[in-house]
DNA sequence: CACGTGTGTCGTACGCTGTACGGAGCACGT
DNA sequence: ACGTGCTCCGTACAGCGTACGACACACGTG
């Protein structure tokens, strides 16, 4: 139709296609992301989105790779490898909480792409250069990476608006106040409130300096010891 | 018909059905967990098992509560606190680890049962004996449970054969050999290997001791200031 | 013993899903 | 002018969750 088209007769491009789909996966929820759907927003017919994708996994693969593809790795200058660790950890929870489909597609299969590839680099260099060994800075990596994920993944509350979301936590206390008046549960009774709130506060902060500090700590003293 | 029912004509249990579908969901997959499929195995009818489900979300919601209810809390004699909750995670992550369907259970929905806050009050616990105030308490249990959760969610190769399963590390491995060709990923190169195989080892152990330590210390240097 | 009544079971059907298949229409090389 | 191939999509099928209503049996009451 366009004159500059590059492929003749392609009514979407495959970043159209991509975009959109994960759009709908992050506002509206991986279930509300069908072909069917996907075509009404192109205004396309579903069938003819199999152009783009072999099949829903496919896609579901290639829209995990696109958001993490979208990560930037953040360079603090002049701040020491805990602070670089520290940003880049932080950075990569923000690009889960802006794209929330990511967390379930990251637990479901194997995302290998490049934006992932270069965040490993860059935290492993940071390890390296506060002295971890090659295989340890893969094992502290595994262990930031497994935070972060973890965090966010129980953090995401369903998306909801945030009165529901105040709702489901007064359901929750409500719960764990139940659960303490009837059995001997005393300091998750009076601690309820600050349990049911767990994943919003600073807690993430808190949990990651905690340990990105063990990691540091424990390289330093194998490094005394030599 | 047998003689000693307890409800008359009630052809199978509420236990039977979550054991059913628990066993369908974390042997099979949840995806594999159907109503239909259900029926077929309890030999009834699908519409008969809404008598003890409402619907699917709520047995999704039952079994996870089921699953976690399984949850028993270690005790180590004569071990401190530090070796505790590092029983009690190693012994989440064996939970998360016999019933696979339980990670994208608690990563899809709030899960409050007496399981699990038997193994918050239990940490809890150990905890402020260690000197962490109450909310430091909750903070500190939220990133335990952080990692324990993501590790497993990285952890869980989709529960493949070990043959699959390391065809698809050597897939991974290839992947990032290429990329770390086509681009400047030094690291990763050298690393991959390590990396394909980052959760499969006792990387648990190693990051969850970090963090361990880094909240120990964390405590005793708030105390040691006061 | 006869008879409503209530409860557990399930057959049928509807709207949704992913997608296999084959036809339609157009661009292009000869 | 005419195949040839590629893009697009209408139709169809199996499987999903589940609403609805019919059926069969156990039981309290006369």
């Amino acid at each position: 139709m366009a004159a500059g088209e590059l492929s003749v007769r392609t009514v979407v491009s495959t970043d159209d296609v991509l975009d959109s789909a994960l759009r709908i996966a992050d506002t509206e929820g991986l279930d509300a992301l069908t072909i069917r759907r996907l075509g009404a927003v192109l205004d396309v017919a579903p069938m003819t989105l199999y152009r783009y994708f072999d099949s829903k996994e496919d896609l579901l693969d290639q829209i995990a790779d696109r958001a993490v593809d979208r990560f930037e790795v953040p360079f603090i200058t002049s701040g020491d490898w805990k602070k670089q660790v520290a940003a880049i950890m932080t950075a990569f929870r923000q690009l889960l909480l802006e794209h929330p489909s990511l967390v379930l597609l990251l637990t479901t299969r194997r995302v290998v792409s490049v934006g992932i590839t270069r965040s490993i680099e860059a935290t492993l260099s940071h390890l390296q250069g506060a002295g971890f060994t090659g295989p340890e800075a893969v094992r502290a990596y595994a262990g930031l990476f497994a935070y972060v994920l973890g965090f966010v993944a129980f953090e995401i509350p369903r998306s909801g608006p945030p009165d529901a979301q105040a709702e489901n936590d007064r359901m929750v206390v409500n719960r764990l106040h139940d659960f303490a008046k009837t059995r001997q549960f005393p300091l998750v009774d009076s601690l309820a409130d600050e349990l049911a709130e767990m994943a919003h506060g600073d807690s993430f902060e808190y949990g990651l300096a905690r340990l990105i500090d063990g990691l540091g700590d424990h390289v330093e003293s194998a490094r005394a010891e030599k």
